[in-house]
DNA sequence: TTTAGCACTCACGGGGTAGGAGTGCTAACC
DNA sequence: GGTTAGCACTCCTACCCCGTGAGTGCTAAA
């Protein structure tokens, strides 16, 4: 949407849009004169927002209130109005230092850098860490804990490692499990998913009874594990959510928060992001989720090696600080990605 | 604390808590004669009411209200008053649909474990595993990733399994990684982890230069991996403290929020019931934790096998549903220990 | 086109009041 | 002595009223 609006008006709308973010009331006309550095009276002001209102970029609460942006404004503010923000070099290091740390559970550092997101930002901040892109096995091991109880271990090429414990009917000999491990790596390492025949493979197979049972479960569970692997959606800051309550509503809030616990509402979100590649801007109806129609999300993707993309963003209101936040996701993905490309190979 | 309560007063006070449980509002005489059963008038009640308010069972939020259950009322309806509910019939299950659900990954039960238990009692839920509780390793394996990268993959002797990667120096060939892979699980596995003497394995140890940086990176991936196992805590239902808020307030609502956020705080409350080995109930100040003194705290352990012990617990307000919610916490503890002793050996 | 002036609108907050729920007290009753 | 009806009293709640002030739209003049 192109609005034909002149510098004057571009000007006062900046100045409602800053001043609303700042202070969270409306904005009047002479609150307008003073900001927007405009060397006219506030009842040239008043015309002017007038016409933003017909426009549909302002609206105002009560007939004697000041202004307050709507959806389109704060749009129009992002791609159009907007000041690009350093960040300052405090966020800088608090955001370097959480990579520094040592080498930890990778899941850790996803959850770390949601929490850190969320406080750097205000806003409640969503990690997507797409496991589930793991399409092959490359590595299984299968670890005897009982007579009739087996653990299989199963490392995938994108570097998950999952396990599945088996129950068997029979008991099983230790050295019966390594045959039948040494068998199986042979036989699905590097076979990507849909190829895994385990048919086939099983038919190749020459163990006892003890053995076939065995290899039969592993297999399942290799198969099953591989079509079960989640993708993984971390949150952080979710108490933000009360804290900007009162701009929203409690029962909004509590909408909110359910969304955020059924993580599935969240992952679609985040996956779309994948398909975008860049920064994306989401704000107020313009999100697809009607949990969302409140606020503006904010998110991006990032590399994780091969080619492959995670994702991140953050849930904050409409009227939240673009410029910092916008900042603050692109260093983080930044920094998430630049982490991935030397971790991973 | 004992007091010297005739059966009229705990009718009474039997009658506050429970109207007040279910309405939330304060409860007059009037009420209290319609409700407690007995063939006294209101004037009565008023009179023994007053005594109970002396004895600091009863509190009026101001003169010509009703009376409010003191936390000390709560908690003599606990310890005297309250009935046993056997849970019912939908409620069993559904908890046993949960157990019954195919193996996974045993992080995905306790997180539904603690949604699950959340719902049931329109609580919040938490579910504690002692993870660290792990002493020893059961196997080790490593896999070579590519030249210079290998993955360290460790299962303890409770059954996680870990991951820790190795960037190496120098290039390492394929059967050199297995020879030191079988040399590592000799030298580590069913050794308690204070007994790994490092110095003295690599010692031992007859490699060439890579051989020897891999199992001195592997040993201490180990080592480290073994003390850096997190006790973890699951949290379901969070959306359900902003559910309760009017009770108690929005400020009060983002720290407990917060709390459930920093999950050290509710390790040390779930550990403490490890120590209790009993259903454990405890009403506003008796919480130590300074978030939790406004609600009513409910907990029990489970065994996991071992003679070992996981806890789990609710939070709510104090004005919850007792026996409901005492009931589903136990019947909870009661499936999740039935499954571990199941799995585990 | 801009601006000063002005009447108008309407949310907000304080103060006053009617209603009602529930109390404590007292005196009569069993 | 315990119980109860009656009653005055308390005090919260909801409601309305109204003054205040911020901010508006309109108009007429510059």
């Amino acid at each position: 949407m192109v609005f034909q609006i002149d510098e004057r008006k571009r000007k006062i709308l900046q100045a409602v849009v800053r001043s609303f973010i700042l202070t969270g009331k409306p904005v009047g006309s002479g609150a307008v004169a003073e900001l927007a550095g405009l060397k006219v009276s506030s009842a040239t002001i008043r015309n002017e927002m007038a016409t933003l209102e017909e426009l549909g970029l302002l609206i105002q609460p009560h007939t004697s209130a000041g202004r307050v942006p709507t959806d389109i404004a704060y749009r129009f503010y992002v791609d159009m109005l907007m000041g690009q923000t350093r960040p300052s070099l405090r966020d800088a290091e608090a955001i370097e230092k959480l990579f520094d740390a040592r080498t930890r559970e990778i899941e850790g550092l996803f959850q770390e850098a949601s929490v850190l997101l969320s406080r750097l930002t205000h806003t409640t901040a969503m990690v997507f860490a797409p496991f589930s892109a793991a399409d092959s096995v490359r590595h299984v091991e299968l670890v005897r804990l009982g007579d009739r109880r087996v653990m299989v271990v199963i490392i995938t090429s994108k570097g998950q490692v999952g396990r599945r414990l088996i129950a068997l009917d029979r008991d099983v000999k230790g050295d019966t499990v390594e045959r039948v491990s040494t068998f199986l790596i042979r036989s699905v390492a590097g076979v990507p998913l849909d190829s895994i025949d385990a048919a086939g493979i099983t038919g190749r197979a020459r163990f006892g009874e003890a053995g076939r049972e065995l290899l039969a479960g592993a297999l399942d569970a290799v198969c099953e594990y591989l079509g079960a692997i989640e993708d993984r959606v971390f949150i952080g800051g979710t108490a933000n959510i009360v804290r900007e309550m009162d701009v929203a509503g409690s029962e909004w809030a509590q909408v909110l928060l359910e969304a955020m616990e059924k993580q599935y509402f969240i992952l679609d979100l985040l996956k779309e992001l994948l398909r975008e590649r860049r920064l994306t801007v989401r704000i107020g109806e313009e999100n697809s989720l009607r949990e969302l129609q409140r606020c503006a999300f904010v998110g991006t993707s990032y590399p994780i090696g091969s080619g492959l993309l995670g994702s991140l963003g953050v849930v904050g209101p409409t009227c939240m600080d673009y410029e910092r936040t916008i900042s603050m996701v692109e260093l983080m993905a930044e920094s998430l990605g630049r982490r991935f490309l030397q971790t991973m190979d």
